[in-house]
DNA sequence: AGCTTCCTTCAGAAAGTTGTGAAGTTAAGG
DNA sequence: CCTTAACTTCACAACTTTCTGAAGGAAGCT
């Protein structure tokens, strides 16, 4: 009886359904919306990092219909892929560590909004007041943020490689 | 008719409203709750970064219950501080860069709330699977971009420090 | 001390969001 | 070519969130 006592080899699919609850929970508090949340939760769990629609369906307990909408979400956000078993009409997803990291880090488009919209604050408000001088000061921090986001990622890209190719 | 015209030299409520409502729209975009969003856009392009609750609930049409909420929230997170002029009764709710450019990257507690979900997964899988490794090498992602949140911020106070002392 | 002004709290209405069932679409396989 | 399995879309119901008006409380001013 290896299998049925607490002995740590095998893999508890209640603890696994623990995790995924409350990882997801982190990621709900953090903005991402729920369903999405459960499924890359569920998806990082996954013994190989691969999901069909059905066992996700199945483990968490929610419709195709859920499915379908957290995972079209996820796809477009680059936090998982999609692939298709050729011969198969079974739709599987997968979460890849080096994609996802990358989608999480990437603000770029964000960060450029962001900086946009306070250009137009500086052309609303008086030229010299103290206004527009904290506005530029937030603008050049938005301009800090992005450059330095970029270059966070390319160590973290070399620390990796060094890492497996040692 | 200097002011009249739009020569630019003053302030255009029209176009800080604009602004402001933009900006807040990109915040709830990101996840912050609509009325903290407009509170601090306004508050940031107010001209000495300080309004009174009665002017906020005037500039954005909103009841003064609503401004209590949303400086409630604001002040909790450290983005706005709160002052009061000895010797009235009119709170004062003030934007200081430095202090909401360090809450805003100040994802500490979060990192930390996320590594210590992402350990409980680690305990869950089958030791030497895939999962784990995948769960392992997340959590080493979520500790170096704690460590690099942080001194990037050191980075931008020595940059901010360096400029003004010029 | 009492009045007044301002802020906060709270219950509830209005608005928004989410997940489901059911119908629709696509593509494999006989 | 028809059947069938799988995914998607859509309308709606349940649930949440949000903002307001009203009542309550604190602190200055006379």
């Amino acid at each position: 009886m290896t299998e049925a006592g607490s002995s740590a080899k095998e893999r508890d699919a209640e603890a696994v359904s623990r995790f995924v609850e409350l990882f997801a929970g982190q990621l709900t508090d953090a903005g991402m919306a729920r369903m999405p949340a459960r499924v890359f939760a569920a998806l990082l769990a996954s013994d190989d990092g691969v999901l069909t629609s059905a066992e996700l369906g199945d483990q968490l307990r929610i419709s195709p219909a859920a499915v379908s909408g957290a995972v079209r979400y996820l796809s477009q956000t680059h936090l998982v892929s999609r692939e298709r078993e050729p011969g198969s009409r079974r739709e599987r997803y997968r979460v890849h560590n080096d994609q996802w990291y990358e989608a999480i880090t990437n603000r770029e488009a964000l960060l450029r909004r962001w900086q946009s919209a306070i250009r137009e604050g500086i052309g609303a408000v008086s030229p010299g007041s103290p206004a527009e001088h904290r506005l530029r000061e937030t603008l050049e921090f938005f301009e800090f943020i992005e450059v330095e986001l970029t270059e966070m990622m390319q160590r973290w890209r070399d620390k990796r490689d060094a890492a497996d190719g040692a």
